[in-house]
DNA sequence: CGGCGTTTTGAGAGAGCTCAACATCGGTGG
DNA sequence: CCACCGATGTTGAGCTCTCTCAAAACGCCG
């Protein structure tokens, strides 16, 4: 749901803008919160980072989208948030989107209704991480992503964006998405995947 | 945090109290939304079915603990809820918790941090599910709920409910733990692991 | 004591990861 | 316009680790 829908004037008004360069970090894990974050155009991506050193992505937010909602009750961030294209984020700072809430309650209920379908997002999202095979993960993610029309699903960065996002290595997804293809089962095209016959998946 | 410290004595007091014998579904996936759901006693467990069949669990509750909060802004269940234990639940019906947040704007927020603090340990448990070895995955699990002095793991149900959880085999896990006792990392001991030596875990 | 579910341990197979080599593509600069 | 370069995309081979199937020891409760 877009910022401008919900949020009131008066803290949209104290917004700061910034742009990002494709791989600098908006924040990083520990950083003190600022506030809450919409992405304007780009790509941010949340992750962190595993001791072995491995980054992990936690999720990608799109223009429109917003991130870093629940710092708005935490004193630090708990993960980073990197650009992975080049950038530009609005920053609405906690104490104006605070103060919106206690006077405008629709905004605040709108608020909590994001969080709620976040949540709901986040346990789609660990079902499809609790899946070891690289198939029914990439089946999972097709199903989950498709368009309106039931068969496209878009793309928004490179493949090797998207196996991080799965979790698998980027050669276990080129070959699932080859062995897909060999089926019939999907068609690739520039940026997009075609579902062709599900019962194939 | 405990119920009774945020919502309003009138939502409260609407609250329907249901037993439930071990194994026995409080809702189902795709069931209409009844409201707010508290877990007095037992434990409860959500969990989807994959394709395989295979049951996913997506978080266990324990007493005081509050599971569906995402629902009162949905329609439908979008999880199983299944009683681990023999339990009892208290429901506090969709209504009666809208209008209580609608009257009392410190219950509407602490509602939203309770989302807010959801969110990031629904992030957390998505990096423990990306992470395929078992040894890691044990090891982040026994880092993110130590007790508070630092070195105990309370474990509230069998190792075979705990293999579950994190999405193990549990023979995978017996073996785990096996070999970090071994090892002199942990110590296992009634319904408990003691961890030794962080260093070698 | 008998029965059932949990806990353990063993062996084998499958699947993804890692390392490696190579092809492709887009952008840059001569 | 073309050569170069870095990053993405692709494919191959071997290894490791977990899963699965099996079987047995253990513990609890009636």
């Amino acid at each position: 749901m877009p910022v401008e829908d919900w949020l009131p004037a008066a803290a949209r008004a104290a917004a700061i803008e910034r742009t990002l360069k494709s791989g600098e970090a908006l924040f990083r894990l520990g950083d003190k919160t600022a506030g809450l974050c919409e992405v304007v155009a780009g790509r941010v991506r949340l992750a962190r980072v595993d001791r072995a050193g491995r980054e992990i992505v936690l999720h990608v937010a799109g223009p429109g989208e917003t991130i870093a909602e629940a710092s708005l009750f935490a004193s630090r961030y708990h993960c980073d948030a990197i650009a992975s294209t080049d950038a530009v984020v609005r920053i609405y700072p906690k104490t104006a989107v605070l103060a919106a809430f206690a006077q405008d309650r629709a905004a605040a209920q709108a608020f909590t209704a994001t969080l709620a379908r976040q949540v709901m997002s986040l346990r789609t999202r660990i079902e499809q991480r609790n899946i070891r095979s690289a198939r029914e993960r990439v089946r999972h993610y097709l199903s989950v992503n498709v368009g309106a029309d039931g068969r496209t699903v878009a793309l928004a960065g490179t493949l090797k964006d998207l196996a991080a996002e799965l979790g698998l290595s980027h050669e276990a997804l080129y070959r699932t998405l080859a062995a897909l293809e060999r089926a019939g089962a999907i068609k690739r095209g520039k940026g997009k995947i075609v579902l062709m016959r599900a019962r194939k998946l």
